[in-house]
DNA sequence: CTGAAAGCGCTTACAG
DNA sequence: CTGAAAGCGCTTACAG
């Protein structure tokens, strides 16, 4: 037979021994084999422990994810994590955050990480504030997510830009849709040449919308021109360099579909230069509905996004989890919605087919 | 002589009795004339006390500022607190923070509380919550001061709104500077009838802002016409209907300088309106340069209000503060520097003396 | 380096 | 409602 291999400390096979009542340096020094006041001089790191039993001792600690009693398991903290903290995305989001976690009486970590693969320095510390849980906006690593788990804290992905397991929870907007009917608005004003500056094709949101447009050009019976698809990084000047080159063209189109809105800001500009008129000569449509692209002229038609309302599911969300409740789902888009303005129109008299 | 008056439990007259070892239940029983157990019922919130004993308890509880041992008296975190968080302003702001406090290895907890006069709800949660230090964007009310005080918790106040009594902590940016020299900018360029619309007159950032505006006013020689001048709250609406007065006069202003951005973008509009175009036809002059006014056409020549410093300021202060350090002085208020755009041009040629 | 013993601050039955 | 007594988890001298 095999020998007694699991036949540890108290716990069977399982791991880490959660279940039961709190773990205290009594149990820990039984396990190790050690008395309570060692146990206690490693905890607080006094001297006069050998390195040896120091060793074991914290491995004891750490898997038995031993805490003072003063020191509550939770804070009541939700931590809001951006990569980047710029755009003027981040305020709806933190609103919407707060708002929820006010409700709960639950308080607002912001923290900004780089956009740098390498895992941020503060990283560490985000986990060890120990908050009810975290609330990432854009991605988090697999080792991040890993590492949150080992420590049971959950964790929601807002906006997810790429792909991830089926388990994580997330809240997104339904990208396909705005840029289905971004798209379906602009042809049934009778555009036929209708270009979209994409974003980043590694970006899932930006993926989604470009398959909208495509969907919406093929249900209008349009060709799918891949001369009228062009990609570009989601800020202004990227979309404006973008645009200069879609209207360079001798068939330039008569409509631009840009992935957001900072990008249709730069088509404005790319058309003032080019002396062209927005709607008449050019529509352009946007996607996000900053505040700002209503007071830009003439006002910007774009795919509204929730922003607030996403941060609110996802914070709710996020706190329940953190209850150690289920969730009734974990993942979901919230709808966007066409906020239709000035900057869309048929298209010149010329190039109109219906008109 | 006078009794004996301060013999009280243990400390003499000061009052809180802080300096001394930590405050336990056995010394609030003591005090109390009940006996521990009493004490930990009441501070558990248990029940099988009576209301009076309660109250003596806890009033003794708040007194000497009871903790329990395990909780830290300070945590690592530094409160940002909001009126409304909805402005383009929140973010530069946060981000300030959030860039030293990560340095300090310090969290940034953000609220919002809301624009009344009554004490938020929330404000003893961000109070119980202990934090190294307070910021503040806008007003803290006098009791509010009086609170943190108490509690030993430093506080910085961000812009302050109004005046202040001189050893509260501020950051500010020099608004009578830049009200001057944004004035200046547009009699340089030769315009005489120089209209402004500011803000509210309780505002202490506003006032400054008229003075610099009145004062370079004068300084060219030019009249204090009161015509000129009127007063609008800071939206980008109300700077619209503002402008809209102006402009419908038949002595119009040849150029506009708003008490902000946002007003400044209503500004914009009014413009548009009524045919006129800018600069040609008016120069329009801001105040804040937020990131969007770079990119409305044509771009804003406006004030910039460095709010990533004086946050980065106001956290670096505030944190000197929490750590019981001095502070070099406990006011400052930072440079703001004109940046002019394609807003401003001479006034057209009829109105002109100087061309 | 280690741990038996004393002690501290708090809480939990439980007797009055 | 109140508090003496027992107990818990931890830390602090201190003897080996």
């Amino acid at each position: 037979m095999a020998d007694h291999a699991a036949d540890g400390p108290a716990d069977d096979g399982g791991g880490a021994g959660d279940a039961s009542r709190p773990v205290t340096i009594a149990y820990i020094a039984e396990s190790a084999g050690v008395s309570v006041p060692t146990v206690s001089k490693v905890i607080n790191g006094k001297s006069g422990v050998s390195a040896d039993t120091r060793a074991r001792v914290e491995e004891l600690v750490n898997r038995y994810g031993y805490r003072k009693p003063g020191a509550s398991h939770r804070n009541n903290v939700v931590e809001l994590v951006f990569r980047e903290l710029k755009d003027m995305w981040a305020v709806e989001i933190i609103r919407g955050v707060e708002r929820v976690a006010r409700r709960h009486r639950v308080g607002v970590m912001v923290s900004e990480f780089g956009l740098h693969d390498t895992p941020a320095p503060h990283w560490d510390d985000t986990v060890s504030r120990r908050p009810s849980c975290v609330l990432s906006v854009a991605q988090l690593s697999e080792a991040e997510r890993a590492q949150l788990k080992a420590k049971g804290i959950p964790f929601v992905v807002f906006d997810p830009t790429t792909e991830l397991p089926d388990d994580v929870p997330f809240v997104g907007a339904t990208n396909w849709s705005g840029g289905r009917a971004a798209t379906r608005h602009l042809t049934e004003l009778g555009h036929r040449r209708i270009a979209m500056i994409s974003g980043p094709e590694d970006v899932l949101c930006c993926a989604a919308r470009l398959d909208g447009y495509r969907s919406a050009m093929q249900a209008a019976g349009l060709p799918a021109d891949p001369d009228l698809v062009v990609h570009a990084p989601l800020t202004r000047e990227d979309g404006c360099a973008a645009a200069r080159s879609l209207l360079a063209r001798p068939d330039r189109p008569t409509a631009i579909f840009a992935a957001n809105d900072l990008q249709a800001l730069g088509v404005y500009q790319a058309a003032r230069e080019a002396g062209l008129r927005i709607p008449d000569d050019l529509s352009v449509v946007g996607f996000d509905d900053l505040p700002v692209v209503a007071w830009v002229d003439p006002p910007l038609t774009t795919v509204h996004q929730p922003l607030t309302e996403m941060a609110v599911a996802a914070t709710e969300l996020a706190l329940t989890l953190g209850r150690g409740e289920e969730a009734p789902q974990v993942g979901l888009e919230l709808a966007t919605t066409l906020t239709v303005r000035s900057s869309t129109a048929p298209p010149p008299a010329t190039d109109a087919r219906g008109h």
